[in-house]
DNA sequence: CAAGAATCCTGTCAGC
DNA sequence: TGCTGACAGGATTCTT
Protein backbone atom coordinates (compact mmCIF):
# COMPACT_ATOMS: atom_id res chain seq x y z
CA UNK A 1 0.00 0.00 0.00
CA UNK A 2 3.00 2.51 0.38
CA UNK A 3 4.47 1.86 -2.08
CA UNK A 4 0.96 2.86 -4.42
CA UNK A 5 0.64 5.60 -1.96
CA UNK A 6 4.22 7.09 -2.84
CA UNK A 7 3.24 7.45 -6.86
CA UNK A 8 -0.55 7.36 -6.68
CA UNK A 9 -1.82 9.96 -4.69
CA UNK A 10 -2.60 13.29 -5.60
CA UNK A 11 -2.26 12.11 -9.00
CA UNK A 12 -5.02 11.62 -11.54
CA UNK A 13 -5.18 8.39 -13.83
CA UNK A 14 -5.06 9.58 -17.29
CA UNK A 15 -5.87 5.47 -18.58
CA UNK A 16 -6.88 2.79 -16.82
CA UNK A 17 -7.47 -0.72 -18.46
CA UNK A 18 -8.91 -4.32 -17.28
CA UNK A 19 -7.01 -6.78 -19.35
CA UNK A 20 -9.13 -10.04 -18.14
CA UNK A 21 -11.59 -9.63 -15.64
CA UNK A 22 -11.48 -13.49 -14.38
CA UNK A 23 -9.77 -12.84 -11.02
CA UNK A 24 -11.13 -14.41 -7.75
CA UNK A 25 -14.16 -12.72 -8.71
CA UNK A 26 -14.99 -10.94 -11.86
CA UNK A 27 -14.10 -7.81 -11.79
CA UNK A 28 -16.70 -4.50 -11.64
CA UNK A 29 -17.61 -3.91 -15.51
CA UNK A 30 -17.11 -0.31 -14.93
CA UNK A 31 -14.14 -0.24 -12.77
CA UNK A 32 -11.94 0.86 -15.77
CA UNK A 33 -14.47 3.55 -16.54
CA UNK A 34 -14.58 4.48 -12.58
CA UNK A 35 -10.80 4.62 -12.28
CA UNK A 36 -10.27 6.38 -15.94
CA UNK A 37 -9.90 10.55 -15.00
CA UNK A 38 -10.31 10.52 -11.15
CA UNK A 39 -7.87 11.64 -8.60
CA UNK A 40 -6.40 9.18 -5.92
CA UNK A 41 -7.47 11.02 -2.70
CA UNK A 42 -6.03 8.55 0.01
CA UNK A 43 -5.32 5.09 0.48
CA UNK A 44 -5.74 3.04 3.63
CA UNK A 45 -5.02 -0.81 4.95
CA UNK A 46 -7.75 -2.98 6.33
CA UNK A 47 -6.35 -6.47 7.31
CA UNK A 48 -4.58 -8.00 4.04
CA UNK A 49 -6.76 -5.71 1.87
CA UNK A 50 -5.55 -2.01 0.27
CA UNK A 51 -8.38 0.92 -0.27
CA UNK A 52 -7.59 3.54 -2.62
CA UNK A 53 -9.73 6.35 -2.55
CA UNK A 54 -10.71 7.98 -5.27
CA UNK A 55 -12.46 12.18 -5.45
CA UNK A 56 -15.39 10.57 -7.17
CA UNK A 57 -16.79 9.27 -3.64
CA UNK A 58 -15.67 5.53 -4.74
CA UNK A 59 -12.98 3.16 -3.21
CA UNK A 60 -10.97 1.02 -4.97
CA UNK A 61 -11.17 -2.46 -2.90
CA UNK A 62 -7.48 -4.69 -3.45
CA UNK A 63 -6.42 -8.12 -2.34
CA UNK A 64 -2.79 -9.63 -3.69
CA UNK A 65 -4.50 -13.02 -2.73
CA UNK A 66 -0.80 -15.15 -2.65
CA UNK A 67 0.75 -14.41 -5.88
CA UNK A 68 -0.41 -11.02 -6.90
CA UNK A 69 2.48 -7.65 -6.60
CA UNK A 70 1.81 -4.46 -7.53
CA UNK A 71 4.51 -2.73 -10.24
CA UNK A 72 5.21 0.69 -10.14
CA UNK A 73 7.64 2.23 -13.01
CA UNK A 74 7.87 4.96 -15.05
CA UNK A 75 5.68 5.14 -18.40
CA UNK A 76 7.37 3.92 -21.52
CA UNK A 77 9.86 1.48 -23.22
CA UNK A 78 7.68 -1.27 -20.68
CA UNK A 79 6.68 -4.28 -22.39
CA UNK A 80 3.65 -5.66 -20.55
CA UNK A 81 4.38 -8.26 -18.12
CA UNK A 82 3.18 -11.73 -18.15
CA UNK A 83 -0.26 -11.97 -16.36
CA UNK A 84 -0.16 -8.33 -15.75
CA UNK A 85 -4.48 -8.44 -15.33
CA UNK A 86 -4.93 -4.54 -14.81
CA UNK A 87 -3.07 -1.96 -15.59
CA UNK A 88 -2.90 2.34 -14.70
CA UNK A 89 -1.16 4.80 -15.88
CA UNK A 90 -0.83 8.61 -13.80
CA UNK A 91 -0.88 12.28 -15.18
CA UNK A 92 3.05 12.69 -14.17
CA UNK A 93 4.10 9.84 -16.06
CA UNK A 94 4.03 6.32 -13.83
CA UNK A 95 2.45 3.02 -14.96
CA UNK A 96 0.81 0.54 -12.00
CA UNK A 97 0.49 -3.00 -12.74
CA UNK A 98 -1.24 -5.54 -11.02
CA UNK A 99 0.12 -8.86 -11.30
CA UNK A 100 -1.36 -12.03 -10.34
CA UNK A 101 -0.29 -15.23 -12.14
CA UNK A 102 -2.46 -17.55 -10.15
CA UNK A 103 -5.61 -14.89 -9.87
CA UNK A 104 -6.49 -15.08 -6.44
CA UNK A 105 -6.43 -11.63 -6.13
CA UNK A 106 -9.04 -9.61 -5.89
CA UNK A 107 -9.82 -6.00 -6.89
CA UNK A 108 -14.05 -4.02 -6.41
CA UNK A 109 -15.35 -0.98 -5.93
CA UNK A 110 -17.14 0.28 -2.80
CA UNK A 111 -18.44 3.92 -2.04
CA UNK A 112 -15.60 5.44 0.32
CA UNK A 113 -18.39 6.30 3.05
CA UNK A 114 -19.71 2.40 3.06
CA UNK A 115 -16.06 0.36 2.95
CA UNK A 116 -16.12 -1.09 6.12
CA UNK A 117 -19.99 -2.72 5.38
CA UNK A 118 -18.17 -4.06 2.34
CA UNK A 119 -19.05 -8.22 2.42
CA UNK A 120 -15.31 -8.77 2.56
CA UNK A 121 -14.61 -6.58 5.32
CA UNK A 122 -17.85 -6.40 7.56
CA UNK A 123 -16.88 -9.24 9.75
CA UNK A 124 -13.12 -8.98 9.94
CA UNK A 125 -11.67 -9.10 13.32
CA UNK A 126 -9.42 -6.37 15.14
CA UNK A 127 -5.96 -5.05 13.82
CA UNK A 128 -3.41 -7.12 15.21
CA UNK A 129 -1.44 -3.70 15.40
CA UNK A 130 -4.12 -1.74 17.23
CA UNK A 131 -4.01 -0.82 20.93
CA UNK A 132 -7.43 -1.94 20.89
CA UNK A 133 -6.33 -5.51 19.81
CA UNK A 134 -5.31 -6.93 23.77
CA UNK A 135 -4.49 -9.54 25.79
CA UNK A 136 -8.23 -9.53 26.71
CA UNK A 137 -9.96 -8.99 23.42
CA UNK A 138 -7.85 -12.03 22.22
CA UNK A 139 -8.65 -14.41 25.43
CA UNK A 140 -12.06 -13.32 24.66
CA UNK A 141 -12.07 -14.50 21.24
CA UNK A 142 -10.21 -18.13 21.55
CA UNK A 143 -12.49 -18.56 24.79
CA UNK A 144 -14.85 -22.24 24.14
CA UNK A 145 -12.56 -23.00 20.40
CA UNK A 146 -11.68 -26.15 20.23
CA UNK A 147 -9.69 -25.42 16.94
CA UNK A 148 -6.05 -25.33 16.87
CA UNK A 149 -4.24 -22.22 17.93
CA UNK A 150 -3.37 -22.31 14.25
CA UNK A 151 -5.86 -22.33 12.76
CA UNK A 152 -8.02 -19.85 14.96
CA UNK A 153 -4.48 -17.27 14.11
CA UNK A 154 -5.16 -17.75 10.20
CA UNK A 155 -9.14 -16.56 10.88
CA UNK A 156 -9.38 -13.10 10.09
CA UNK A 157 -12.36 -12.81 12.13
CA UNK A 158 -10.24 -13.60 14.92
CA UNK A 159 -7.45 -11.01 14.21
CA UNK A 160 -7.52 -9.58 10.83
CA UNK A 161 -3.97 -9.52 9.06
CA UNK A 162 -1.73 -12.60 9.89
CA UNK A 163 -1.03 -15.39 7.20
CA UNK A 164 1.32 -18.55 7.22
CA UNK A 165 4.08 -17.60 7.68
CA UNK A 166 3.59 -14.82 10.14
CA UNK A 167 1.29 -17.54 12.49
CA UNK A 168 4.04 -19.77 12.52
CA UNK A 169 6.44 -17.04 13.70
CA UNK A 170 4.64 -15.68 16.29
CA UNK A 171 3.61 -18.74 17.36
CA UNK A 172 7.70 -20.01 17.97
CA UNK A 173 8.34 -16.55 19.75
CA UNK A 174 5.66 -17.24 22.31
CA UNK A 175 6.57 -20.64 22.21
CA UNK A 176 3.03 -22.09 21.72
CA UNK A 177 2.38 -25.48 20.30
CA UNK A 178 0.67 -24.32 16.90
CA UNK A 179 -1.70 -27.92 17.82
CA UNK A 180 -2.56 -26.54 21.14
CA UNK A 181 -6.35 -25.86 21.44
CA UNK A 182 -7.76 -22.57 20.90
CA UNK A 183 -9.44 -22.33 24.29
CA UNK A 184 -6.45 -23.74 26.65
CA UNK A 185 -3.81 -20.20 25.50
CA UNK A 186 -5.73 -17.39 27.56
CA UNK A 187 -3.84 -16.63 30.20
CA UNK A 188 -0.25 -16.94 30.60
CA UNK A 189 0.08 -18.38 26.77
CA UNK A 190 -2.11 -15.25 25.52
CA UNK A 191 0.22 -12.84 27.34
CA UNK A 192 3.33 -14.16 26.08
CA UNK A 193 1.58 -14.63 22.27
CA UNK A 194 0.13 -11.07 22.20
CA UNK A 195 3.40 -9.65 21.88
CA UNK A 196 5.09 -12.06 20.08
CA UNK A 197 1.79 -11.47 17.43
CA UNK A 198 2.96 -7.24 17.28
CA UNK A 199 6.62 -7.87 17.51
CA UNK A 200 6.88 -10.43 14.38
CA UNK A 201 4.60 -8.24 12.58
CA UNK A 202 6.47 -4.70 13.50
CA UNK A 203 9.62 -6.06 12.17
CA UNK A 204 8.40 -7.86 9.26
CA UNK A 205 6.57 -4.53 8.07
CA UNK A 206 10.22 -2.61 8.28
CA UNK A 207 12.37 -5.50 6.17
CA UNK A 208 9.57 -5.16 3.72
CA UNK A 209 7.75 -8.63 3.68
CA UNK A 210 8.77 -11.67 3.13
CA UNK A 211 10.12 -12.77 -0.27
CA UNK A 212 9.34 -16.12 -0.89
CA UNK A 213 8.99 -16.75 -4.81
CA UNK A 214 7.94 -14.03 -6.84
CA UNK A 215 6.97 -11.34 -4.09
CA UNK A 216 8.19 -8.08 -4.29
CA UNK A 217 7.93 -4.73 -3.11
CA UNK A 218 6.23 -2.08 -5.65
CA UNK A 219 9.84 -0.54 -6.23
CA UNK A 220 10.79 -4.48 -7.69
CA UNK A 221 13.04 -4.80 -4.35
CA UNK A 222 12.90 -7.83 -2.57
CA UNK A 223 11.40 -7.99 0.97
CA UNK A 224 14.25 -9.53 3.66
CA UNK A 225 12.05 -10.61 6.30
CA UNK A 226 12.67 -14.35 5.01
CA UNK A 227 16.44 -13.93 6.65
CA UNK A 228 14.77 -13.48 9.95
CA UNK A 229 12.35 -16.51 9.88
CA UNK A 230 12.82 -18.53 12.45
CA UNK A 231 11.13 -21.66 11.59
CA UNK A 232 9.23 -21.19 8.55
CA UNK A 233 10.49 -23.44 5.71
CA UNK A 234 12.98 -24.64 8.23
CA UNK A 235 11.91 -28.35 8.51
CA UNK A 236 14.76 -30.58 9.51
CA UNK A 237 16.92 -27.69 10.68
CA UNK A 238 17.92 -27.20 14.30
CA UNK A 239 15.57 -24.73 16.20
CA UNK A 240 17.90 -21.69 17.22
CA UNK A 241 16.88 -21.83 20.69
CA UNK A 242 17.69 -25.38 21.30
CA UNK A 243 20.55 -25.62 18.84
CA UNK A 244 23.27 -28.32 19.86
CA UNK A 245 20.39 -29.71 22.43
CA UNK A 246 19.84 -33.41 21.95
CA UNK A 247 16.50 -33.61 23.38
CA UNK A 248 15.27 -31.21 20.40
CA UNK A 249 14.60 -32.80 17.02
CA UNK A 250 14.99 -29.55 15.10
CA UNK A 251 11.87 -27.85 13.05
CA UNK A 252 9.32 -30.24 12.37
CA UNK A 253 6.47 -29.59 9.35
CA UNK A 254 3.44 -30.52 9.74
CA UNK A 255 0.26 -30.29 7.77
CA UNK A 256 -3.15 -27.97 9.58
CA UNK A 257 -5.87 -27.56 7.35
CA UNK A 258 -4.06 -28.07 4.28
CA UNK A 259 -1.50 -25.68 5.11
CA UNK A 260 2.38 -26.11 6.56
CA UNK A 261 3.10 -25.67 9.63
CA UNK A 262 6.69 -25.37 11.04
CA UNK A 263 7.53 -25.48 14.65
CA UNK A 264 10.03 -26.96 17.76
CA UNK A 265 8.46 -29.37 19.67
CA UNK A 266 10.70 -29.07 22.75
CA UNK A 267 10.24 -24.96 22.68
CA UNK A 268 6.84 -24.54 21.66
CA UNK A 269 4.01 -26.44 24.50
C1' DC B 1 -23.10 -24.10 15.02
C1' DA B 2 -18.17 -25.28 14.33
C1' DA B 3 -14.42 -27.55 12.11
C1' DG B 4 -12.10 -29.55 8.29
C1' DA B 5 -11.88 -30.39 3.21
C1' DA B 6 -12.29 -28.86 -1.35
C1' DT B 7 -11.80 -25.28 -4.37
C1' DC B 8 -10.19 -21.54 -7.47
C1' DC B 9 -5.34 -20.98 -10.72
C1' DT B 10 -0.49 -21.02 -12.45
C1' DG B 11 4.31 -21.87 -11.74
C1' DT B 12 8.23 -24.29 -9.88
C1' DC B 13 10.84 -27.91 -8.26
C1' DA B 14 12.15 -32.66 -6.83
C1' DG B 15 12.17 -37.26 -8.24
C1' DC B 16 12.07 -40.76 -11.64
C1' DT C 1 14.47 -34.04 -21.74
C1' DG C 2 10.04 -34.86 -20.18
C1' DC C 3 6.53 -36.46 -17.22
C1' DT C 4 4.14 -36.56 -12.50
C1' DG C 5 3.05 -35.10 -8.05
C1' DA C 6 3.64 -31.98 -4.25
C1' DC C 7 3.55 -27.54 -2.83
C1' DA C 8 3.19 -22.26 -2.74
C1' DG C 9 2.28 -15.17 0.93
C1' DG C 10 -5.38 -16.83 0.80
C1' DA C 11 -9.94 -17.36 2.11
C1' DT C 12 -14.52 -18.51 0.48
C1' DT C 13 -17.69 -22.20 -0.08
C1' DC C 14 -18.99 -26.78 0.54
C1' DT C 15 -19.45 -31.03 3.58
C1' DT C 16 -19.47 -33.40 7.62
Amino acid sequence: MRGLQLRLEGRILRRAFARRPDMRWPLPPELAATLTGARVTSFRRRAKYILMRLDSGWSVLIHLGMSGRMLVEPVGRNEITLHEHIELETDDGWRVGFVDPRRFGSVDLIETAREDQHKLLAGLGPEPLDDAFSVAVLDAALAGKKTPIKAALLDQKIVAGLGNIYVCEALYRAGISPVRHAHTVPGVRSKRLLPAIKQTLTEAIAAGGSSLRDYVQTNGELGYFQHAWKVYGREGEPCPTCQSDDSCDGVRRIVQSGRSTFYCARNQR
